[in-house]
DNA sequence: TATATTCCCATCGGATCAGTAGGGATTATA
DNA sequence: TATAATCCCTACTGATCCGATGGGAATATA
């Protein structure tokens, strides 16, 4: 059970953009290389964020990526729908071989009521965290970095 | 994010163990055909149960499987992990490219807290619900199926 | 016009997944 | 003992997905 590769680098830079918030826009190439994303594959990213109206984008030199609206308003779990998609824990594709008989009843139901609770608390997690949040323990980690550095 | 088939034929295959509980072990083929598993990889899971100590077999004739302790002392998470392994959020693999200069860190820790967050919850939910809550469910329902068919 | 930058679509290699296959080991029954 | 049922182990395969990469086109600044 897995997220993918996607969705970590996106909340990455939203974290980067919120941080970076000055006049200009923040190039992709400027998140790229302070966060350690391959550049080609960020773009993807911030199109996919730009689509669900969560950043907005200039093209053009002096061109870049901003937020569209106020950390505060934007939650993990949009985030991370924005840029893989809907969250589902049912296997990809089970071309249901279907039981003979059907004397008894598979236990597939069962099994999907399990995996609608697994993803309503995984819903519940993700969105009660918002981007806001997560600039704030960047900040704490970062001021507890500098002070161990001074020791 | 995903959980896989192995996962979601796991559950099934031990809710029919459970429920088929009489003197004789039960035959990888009648969950199968009940359930609609395919035998072949039915039986990978089911082995991968019995190493991890969930079910137990007996062979030759007139062998199969039952459950190896109670169904309330089996949790689904305990399933779960046994046929798919360890339930982990990161990405599978990434490469970790670096950032070059290191003026700012990288926001990977940040995320990394978010995915322990919710496999924490995962993890919860998971292990609150037992077999035997499973299999009540299935009662239930199957007893819901049969009044519908009577009306 | 030259340059920087976002934007869009297609492709690719490797990994993983779901399922299949072959054959071997063990045991109950005839 | 012979046979059939059943579990057990290892490998293989075809499809799909993931994490990129490539080749430009559009657009804004200098």
């Amino acid at each position: 059970m897995y997220f993918s590769a996607k969705g970590e680098y996106g909340i990455m830079a939203v974290i980067d953009l919120a941080l970076t918030n000055g006049e200009d826009p923040v190039q992709a190439k400027a998140i790229a290389d302070r966060q350690g994303i391959p550049l080609r594959f960020l773009e993807q990213i911030l199109s996919a964020l730009r689509h669900a109206g969560l950043v907005e984008s200039s093209r053009g030199a002096h061109g870049g990526y901003r937020l569209a609206k106020p950390a505060a308003d934007i939650r993990v779990g949009d985030v991370l729908q924005a840029v893989e998609g809907p969250i589902v824990m049912a296997s990809r594709a089970l071309p249901r071989h279907k039981n003979g008989n059907g004397h008894r009843a598979s236990h597939g139901s069962i099994v999907q009521g399990v995996w609608k609770e697994v993803k309503d608390t995984v819903l519940e997690t993700l969105n009660r965290t918002t981007l806001a949040d997560l600039c704030q323990r960047a900040r704490d980690l970062e001021e507890k970095r500098v002070l161990m550095y001074h020791i």
